[in-house]
DNA sequence: CTTAAAAGTAACCTTTTAGTAACCATCTCA
DNA sequence: TGAGATGGTTACTAAAAGGTTACTTTTAAG
C-alpha cells in the first residue's frame, strides 16, 4: 500500500502537470485501461487470464503492464493466490470504483455520438 | 463540415477500437486537449494566441496540431479572419460542448484524489 | 519424463506522439 | 526600409507507448 502509485507520482514530480485538474487523464490513458476498468467495475473480479480472454487482440505482456500501470496508481488491486498453476485476481480499489462514473460517461457518449464520425 | 472527423475516423476505419463505446479516450486524448476543451468551454471563444499565453510550455507546433486534431474531429471550430495579422478565433462545436460534463467530473476527481497520490 | 497451465519477465523492435528550430506570408507602423 | 505581430508550415529529433517472441517457474496429469 506505499508502493502504490508510482507512475502518476512520478509525473507529478516531474511537473508534467499545469494543475491537479489535469490528473485523471494519464491514469486512465492507455490503449486499454478504461476497458480494463469497465470490466472490472462490471464483473466485479477478474482473474488475469479472463481479462486476456475479453481482449483477444492485446498480448500478454501489453497487458501485464496495462494492468501493473493501473495498479500502481492505485486503481486495482492484485490478489495473489498462493496456488500451481498460479492465479491471480485483479479488482478495482475504491479508488477505482469512484472512476467508473467518468468510465461509463466516456463510453455513453461514445456510443451516442459515433454516428456523427461514421459518415 | 465535411472532412471533419478524420482523425478518429481513421482509427475506425483501422479497425482500432473494440467497440463504439472505445471512442471518447482518443478524441480528448493528447497532452493538452481537455485543457483546451475546458478553456474553450469556460471562455467561449480564444485566439490561437490566447490559448497558446494559457499554457505557458506549449510550443507553437505542438498547439496547432493539438488544435487541428480537435478540429478535424469534429470538437472545435475554426473561424479565420480576412485581417492583417491575421486572427483566427476557436470555439467548441456542440459535440465539443458535449464533452464539457465529461471533462469538468475528470478535472473534480482530479482534485478530490490527488492528495491520494502526493502522500 | 514430458507436457500443459497460469502468470510473469527480458530483449528487442516499431509506431506514435511530442518537441525543437527554422522558415514563410502579409500588412502596419515607426 | 525593415522590424514586429499573427498564424502557419516543414524537416528533423527524442521520447513514450505498444507489440513480438521467446524463456521462466511450479506442480499435476498422462
Amino acid at each position: 500500500m506505499d508502493e502504490l502509485r508510482r507512475e502518476v507520482r512520478k509525473k507529478i514530480g516531474k511537473g508534467e502537470f499545469n494543475c491537479e485538474k489535469e490528473l485523471t487523464l494519464p491514469i486512465i490513458s492507455g490503449k486499454w485501461k478504461i476497458t480494463i476498468i469497465y470490466y472490472l467495475g462490471t464483473e466485479g473480479t477478474l482473474r488475469f487470464s479472463e481479462i486476456k480472454r475479453l481482449f483477444p487482440k492485446i498480448t500478454h505482456k501489453v497487458l501485464t503492464t496495462q494492468i501493473r500501470e493501473l495498479e500502481e496508481d492505485g486503481i486495482v488491486h492484485r490478489k495473489v493466490f498462493a496456488e500451481v498453476p498460479p492465479r491471480v485476481e485483479y479488482s478495482l480499489t475504491e479508488l477505482g470504483q469512484s472512476l467508473i462514473p467518468i468510465v461509463l460517461a466516456m463510453y455513453d457518449w461514445g456510443k451516442e455520438n459515433i454516428k456523427s464520425f461514421t459518415k
